[in-house]
DNA sequence: CATGAATGAGCGTTCATTCAT
DNA sequence: AATGAATGAACGCTCATTCAT
C-alpha cells in the first residue's frame, strides 16, 4: 500500500484536470504526468469520474477545513466573517488549479453535481453560520434568505477570484497584493450583510 | 436561404448544450432534435464550436439588450441598479438553459474563453457603468476597485440564479416569487455598493 | 443505403469470428478484411455482440430454410430424414466456418445462448416433426423422448461434420466424397430412431 | 510444497472457466475465489492458457478412466457399449461444468484444439474399441467408417447431456431420473450401431 | 440547400503478466 | 511459497467531420 503512489496520481490530476477541463483531460496524460502506467490509475481508482470525484472531495475537504479553521479563530461574527472572507479568497487565489474546477466542472454533468452538492453546501453553510450568529441583522428573520445570502456571498468571492486568475495568466504574472485589492472590494459588499 | 433551418439549428443547439454541457453535446443529437440531417449543420455552421460560439454570442447579445435596457429605463443610479438586478435575475431564472451554459462553459476552455470574454466585459462593463454613476460612494476612488466589486455583483448574480435553478429542478417545480426572494436577498448586498 | 456496405461487412465478420472465435475476433480486422472503415462496422451495428448475433441469425436461418426445404423434398418420413441428414451434412461441411461458430461459441455467455435457442430449437423440431411422422415408432410414445432424440441426432451430426472439418484442415484438402461417408455412418445411426 | 494451493486452484478455475468461458474468465476472478494472490496463481502455473489445459488434462483423464472402468467392467460388447453410455452420461451430468468447457473450449483456438485432440481421441477410441469387438456388424467393415460412428456417438452424447444441463438451469432443478431418460433416449440411438 | 453514409484519429478501460519484497 | 502493486499492449467504441449525390 504504497500512498506515494497514490499521491503522485493525484497531483498528475488536479493539473491535467485545471488544465483542459474533465472532459478533454486524459488518462494518458495524468498518467504520464504521474510518472506511472496508465494502468496503475486504474488499480487505485475505478474509473475517470472516480478519480475526479475522490480528487474534489479531497480538495473540497482541504478548502472547507482551512476556511473553517479561519472563521473560528475569531468570536465576533463581522471578524469572522472578514476571516473567513480572506481565508476564501487566499485559498483559492492560490490553488488556481482547484478554483477553476470548483466553478467549470461543478455545474457540468448531473451525476459529479450530486457528488459535490454535499460539500458545497458545508462551505455555504458555514458562511450562513456567521451570518445567522450575525444576530439582529434582517436577513435573520428568514432562513431561506440567510441561505440565499450566503449562495450570493459564495459565487460574488468565487467569480471575483477567479476571473482575477484569469486576469494573471493573461498578464503571465501573479501578484500577491491582488489579494488585498480583492479583500477591500469584497468586503464592504458582504459585510453589509451584517449590516442592520 | 432559409432562416427556418438555422433557427431550428439553433434552438436544438441551445437545448443539447445546456443538458449535457459543450464536451458532452453530440451533433447527432443536435441534429435529431433538429429535425435535419448531420451534413445541415456542417452546412451551416463550420463545426461544433462554431456553432457554440455563434449561440453564445447571440444569447448574450438578447441578454445584454434586456439588461442594459432595464438599466437605462431610470434616472437614478440605485433605480439602475435594481432594474438591472432585477431584468438579469429575472433573465437568467426564465432561460435557465442558458444560465448554465453561461457559468459552466465560460471558464471552460481557453478558446471559448477569449470569445466570451468581451460579451462578458460588456455585462461587467454595465453594472461598472452603473456603479461609476453612483457618485460619491468609496468606490469611485479606484477604477479597479470599480470593476472588481462590478465582477462581483456578477457572480453573486450568477451564481445565485443558478443555485436556484437547480433547486427548482430538484422539485421540479419553478415558483415565480422565488424571483422576489433572490431579489430581496441580493439588492441589499449589491446596493450596499453604491452607500457611502 | 448501400446494402453492399453491409453485405461486405456480414462477409468479412463470418470469416473472422470462424477464425478466432467470438472474443478473439478484433473489430479492426473485420473492418479490414471488410475494406471499410472501423467506424462503418458502428455505424451499421450497435456493436460487436450485436454484429455477431445479425450474423448467427442470419446463417441459421439460411440454414434451416435449406434443411427444411430438403426435408419437405419428400413424403415418406424416413426419405425426409434421409433428405434432412443429406441436407444438413452438406451445408455444415460446406460453410466451415458457420458451423465451428455454431458449436463453439452458441454455448458460450449466457445472453449468446439465449439469442441461438429459438433457432436451435427451430431445428430440432424440424428433426423432431420428421420423427414425429415417423409413426409406429417407439419413440413416439414420449414426446419428451421425441425431443431427446431430435437433440441427439443433431449433435451426433453436428459433432462428426465438424470433426471432419478439422481432419480436412488438419490434411489441407477437402474431399468431395468424405459427405458420402459421413452420411453412410451417420443414416444407419438415426434412420434407427425410425425403426419400431 | 502444498498441494493444498494448487488445489484450492484448481477448483476455483474449474468453476469460473466453466461460468464464463476460457476468453472472459478472469485471472482475477480464479485468484479471488480460490483465496489467494493473483501471484500465488502464476507461482505455481505458467499462464493462463496452461492453468486451463493442466485442469482439461487433469479432467479428462478422471473421466476417461471412469468411463473405461464401466466399459472393462462388462465381456459382452453390447453390455460395454451400454455400460459406457450410463457412464458417460451420468458424468457428464453431474460434471455440468467440466461438460460445458468440453463442448464450448475444445473447439476454440488451434492450440488448446491439440492440447484435447488426444484426450478425446482416446475416449472415441475407447467407443471405437467396443463398436470393433461388436463384431459382425455392417461397420467392422471400414476402419475409418468405425472411426466415425464412434465420433458420432461422442456428439449424441455430448450435445444430450449439455442440452439437458441447460434445461435444467432454466428450470432451476436437477432432477436425479433425467438421466434415465437421456440413457432411454440414446440407447436405441447407438446400440443400433452394433446391430447387423 | 440538404442529405446521410462513411471515415479514422482518439480515448477509456481491461487484464494477463511480472517482480520486488 | 506467497504476495499484490505495477505494468502496458491491446481492444471496443465514440463522434466530429467530410463528401458524393
Amino acid at each position: 500500500m504504497k500512498q506515494e503512489t497514490v499521491e503522485q496520481i493525484f497531483r498528475a490530476a488536479v493539473e491535467i484536470f485545471a488544465e483542459s477541463g474533465f472532459e478533454r483531460a486524459k488518462m494518458d496524460d495524468i498518467a504520464q504526468r504521474a510518472q506511472v502506467a496508465k494502468g496503475t490509475i486504474y488499480y487505485h481508482f475505478k474509473g475517470k469520474e472516480e478519480l475526479f470525484v475522490a480528487l474534489m472531495n479531497s480538495g473540497m475537504e482541504k478548502f472547507t477545513d482551512v476556511v473553517r479553521r479561519a472563521t473560528e479563530a475569531h468570536q465576533d461574527p463581522a471578524d469572522q466573517l472578514r476571516g473567513l472572507l480572506r481565508a476564501k479568497v487566499t485559498y483559492l487565489y492560490h490553488h488556481g488549479t482547484f478554483a477553476k474546477l470548483l466553478l467549470s466542472e461543478v455545474w457540468g454533468s448531473k451525476e459529479r453535481q450530486q457528488a459535490f452538492r454535499a460539500r458545497i453546501r458545508d462551505l455555504v453553510e458555514l458562511i450562513e453560520g456567521v451570518l445567522r450568529r450575525g444576530g439582529d441583522s434582517r436577513f435573520t428573520s428568514s432562513r431561506d434568505r440567510l441561505h440565499e445570502t450566503a449562495v450570493a456571498i459564495f459565487g460574488a468571492i468565487s467569480v471575483t477570484v477567479l476571473q482575477e486568475i484569469f486576469r494573471a495568466e493573461d498578464r503571465e504574472l501573479l501578484e500577491g497584493d491582488r489579494i488585498e485589492v480583492m479583500l477591500d472590494t469584497l468586503e464592504p459588499l458582504i459585510c453589509g450583510a451584517l449590516r442592520d
